[in-house]
RNA sequence: CGGGGUGUAGCGUAGCCCGGUAUCGCGUCUGCUUUGGGAGCAGAAGGUCGUAGGUUCGAAUCCUGCCACCCCGACCA
C-alpha cells in the first residue's frame, strides 16, 4: 500500500482525510454522501457503543427500536421541529419498480405504485417515537419512560465529510417521558454528564459544557445543551447534544396522564443523542503527522507485536516468547496483536501500525530473547524503554493507563491554551483569525447580534457554559450591557 | 445550489494545450538474497483512460450531458 503523506500543519482537511484513509476507518461510497465504515473504523465505534450503552443502562435505560419511516402527517406535527428538518429531508414517494418496455433490462418507478402518503425517512424519531407514547402512557404509574435506540438517520446534507458530517450517518438517541418538569431537566442534564465523562475518560477529550442560544438550538426543544470539543487547527465541534423538550412534543402528539390527583397534565420530554461524528473528534483531537493515535480506551488493538529475526530459527525463537507475552497480556484482558507476517520487514510494520494509532507496540528480537527483555514504544510520544519481561503484563498496563492519562492532558492543554478573551472587538476579530480557539466575550443576548457576528467573521456562539461567571460587561459587537461571557468559535 | 479544481492499473501520477490504443513510482505475483524504522536484484501480471453521447479515418486528448470526489461559499442540532 503506499501512503500519501501530509503535514497536518500543511493542510488540515487533507490530513484528515489521509488519516479515515491510511487507518483504514472509512471510504467513500457508490452512494453520494454516504460511507462505508470499513471494520477498523467500525470497531473503534463498536467501543464507543459499548461503553455509552453500559451507561445508559447504568442510568436506567432500555434500548429499543422504532421504524425508518416516518408519515409525512406524523412528521410535520410539532411544528417547529419539522420547519428545522424540511430541507434536509429523503421522501419515499413509490413502493414499487417495473421493467422499463422502451428499455429492456432496465427499471422504472411504477406510476402506479404511488404512496397515500409520502414517508419521510427519520432525520430523528421525535415524531414516530411520541406518536408511539401517546399509547404508552394514560397514568403516572407508566412513568418515567427511559428509552434509548441505536440507529441510523438520514439528512440531505449539502457537503459531506467522511465522520463529520455524512448524509446517513449512526447514532444513538434516547427519549424519555416524565411526569415533572424537574424531573425532565435533571434527565436531560444526567445525559450531559454522561456524555462528558465519556468524553474525557475515555475519549481522553476535555469538553465544555453548556448550553446553546436559541439560534442554535435543537428545533423543537425548550433548552439544548452540549459538549463542546477543540480540534486541533482550533475549529469546535459540538459532540454532543441533551435536549429539555418541555411539553412540545406531548402537545403536538396529545400525550397526557392522569396525576394521583386524577388530572390530565402533558407529559415532560428530553431526548439526547451522539454519533460517528464522535469519530472525527477523535481523529481530529489527538493524532498526528504520523497517523492516528488512539486512547487505549477506545483502541481495538492495545498491543502489537513485532518480531524481528534474521533466519528461521530466530523466528521460531522470537516466536515462542511473542506467544507468550501475547497469552499473558490477554490473561489481563488486553487485545493483542502478533504481527507474524513474513511478507513485511519490521520497518515497514512499525509504521503501518503507528498510522492505526495502536498505543503499545513491542518489538521482539534475537537481542531480547537472550536478555530477557522486550523493546517497548508508547504510540503517543513515541518513547522508546526496554522491558523486563518480569511481570511484564502490569507494567503494560500501568503504560496503557499512562497512556490515556497523558493524551487526556495533552488535549486539556490544547483547550486551556485556546480559550481566550477578547474585550473588543478589533480583538475578538485578531484572536479569531490569528489563533481560533474559543473566543470568550461579552454578547448582549439577541439573536440579531448573533448573526451579524456570524455574517461577519463566520463564528458562531458555541455555547453559554454551565455554572458561568457572571460579570458585568459590555457586548462585543453591539456595545450594549451583558451580563457574562459566551464561547464563540469557528466550529465543524 | 453557485464558483473553482480533480477523475488514467489496488494507490499516487505523466500524457491532454498541439488527436495516432498510455508513462513512471509504490503495491501485487514468482524466484533468490534480506529482516532492531517504510528491503535489494531479476522476471511477470494487471487498464471499459469516471460515465453516456457527439465530432473524426482514428479520441485519454476536442465538444456536450451526466456521475463522483476535493476546496471555497450558501445550508446545517
Amino acid at each position: 500500500m503506499a501512503f500519501e503523506k501530509v503535514k497536518r500543519s500543511e493542510d488540515y482537511s487533507q490530513w484528515y482525510n489521509n488519516i479515515v484513509n491510511n487507518a483504514d476507518l472509512a471510504e467513500h461510497s457508490a452512494v453520494r454522501g454516504c460511507m462505508v465504515i470499513k471494520p477498523y473504523g467500525y470497531a473503534i465505534w463498536e467501543k464507543m457503543q459499548q461503553e455509552l450503552d453500559r451507561k445508559f443502562k447504568e442510568t436506567g435505560h432500555s434500548n429499543a427500536y422504532f421504524p425508518l419511516f416516518v408519515p409525512k402527517s406524523l412528521f410535520e406535527a410539532e411544528e417547529t421541529n419539522a420547519e428545522g428538518f424540511a430541507k434536509e429531508c429523503a421522501v419515499v414517494t413509490h413502493y414499487r419498480l417495473i421493467n422499463d418496455p422502451k428499455n429492456k433490462g432496465k427499471l422504472i418507478i411504477d406510476p402506479d405504485a404511488r404512496l397515500e402518503e409520502e414517508l419521510i425517512v427519520r432525520p430523528t424519531s421525535e415524531a414516530i417515537i411520541w406518536s408511539t407514547y401517546k399509547n404508552w402512557i394514560q397514568s403516572y404509574r407508566d412513568l418515567p419512560i427511559l428509552i434509548n435506540q441505536w440507529a441510523n438517520v438520514v439528512r440531505w446534507e449539502m457537503r459531506t465529510r467522511l465522520f463529520l458530517r455524512t448524509t446517513e450517518f449512526l447514532w444513538q438517541e434516547g427519549h424519555t417521558a416524565h411526569s415533572t418538569e424537574q424531573e425532565a431537566i435533571e434527565e436531560t442534564l444526567q445525559m450531559l454528564d454522561v456524555y462528558a465523562n465519556f468524553a474525557q475518560n475515555f475519549m481522553a477529550i476535555p469538553v465544555i459544557k453548556g448550553v446553546k442560544t436559541a439560534n442554535e438550538r435543537f428545533a423543537g426543544a425548550i433548552d439544548t445543551y452540549c459538549i463542546e470539543g477543540m480540534m486541533q487547527d482550533g475549529k469546535a465541534l459540538q459532540m454532543g447534544t441533551s435536549h429539555f423538550l418541555g411539553q412540545n412534543f406531548a402537545k403536538a402528539f396529545d400525550v397526557k396522564f392522569a396525576n394521583k390527583l386524577g388530572n390530565q397534565e402533558l407529559v415532560w420530554a428530553t431526548s439526547w443523542g451522539v454519533s460517528t461524528r464522535l469519530m472525527g473528534a477523535l481523529i481530529m483531537a489527538h493524532s498526528d503527522d504520523d497517523g492516528l493515535v488512539l486512547p487505549p480506551k477506545l483502541a481495538p488493538i492495545h498491543v502489537v507485536i513485532i518480531p524481528i529475526y534474521r533466519n528461521e530459527e530466530e523466528f521460531n525463537k522470537v516466536t515462542e516468547i511473542a506467544l507468550k507475552v501475547k497469552l499473558e497480556l490477554e490473561g489481563k484482558s488486553l487485545s493483542v496483536k502478533f504481527d507474524n507476517r513474513d511478507t513485511h520487514k519490521p520497518g515497514f510494520k512499525f509504521a503501518e501500525w503507528e498510522l492505526k494509532g495502536v498505543p503499545v507496540r513491542i518489538a521482539i528480537g534475537p537481542r531480547d530473547v537472550e536478555n530477557g527483555s522486550v523493546e517497548v514504544v508508547r504510540r503517543d510520544n513515541k518513547e522508546k524503554q526496554i522491558m523486563n519481561m518480569a511481570d511484564l503484563a502490569n507494567k503494560i498496563n500501568h503504560l496503557l493507563e499512562a497512556i490515556q492519562d497523558n493524551i487526556y492532558l495533552k488535549a486539556n492543554t490544547f483547550l486551556d491554551n485556546n480559550i481566550r478573551p477578547a474585550d473588543t472587538w478589533e480583538e475578538f476579530i485578531e484572536l479569531l483569525d490569528a489563533k481560533g480557539g474559543f473566543v470568550s466575550a461579552h454578547w448582549d443576548g439577541t439573536s440579531e447580534t448573533e448573526e451579524l457576528i456570524k455574517e461577519q467573521t463566520k463564528a458562531t456562539i458555541r455555547c453559554v457554559p454551565l455554572q458561568n461567571k457572571l460579570e458585568e460587561g459590555s457586548c462585543i459587537f453591539s456595545g450594549k450591557p451583558s451580563v457574562q461571557r459566551v464561547l464563540f468559535a469557528r466550529s465543524y
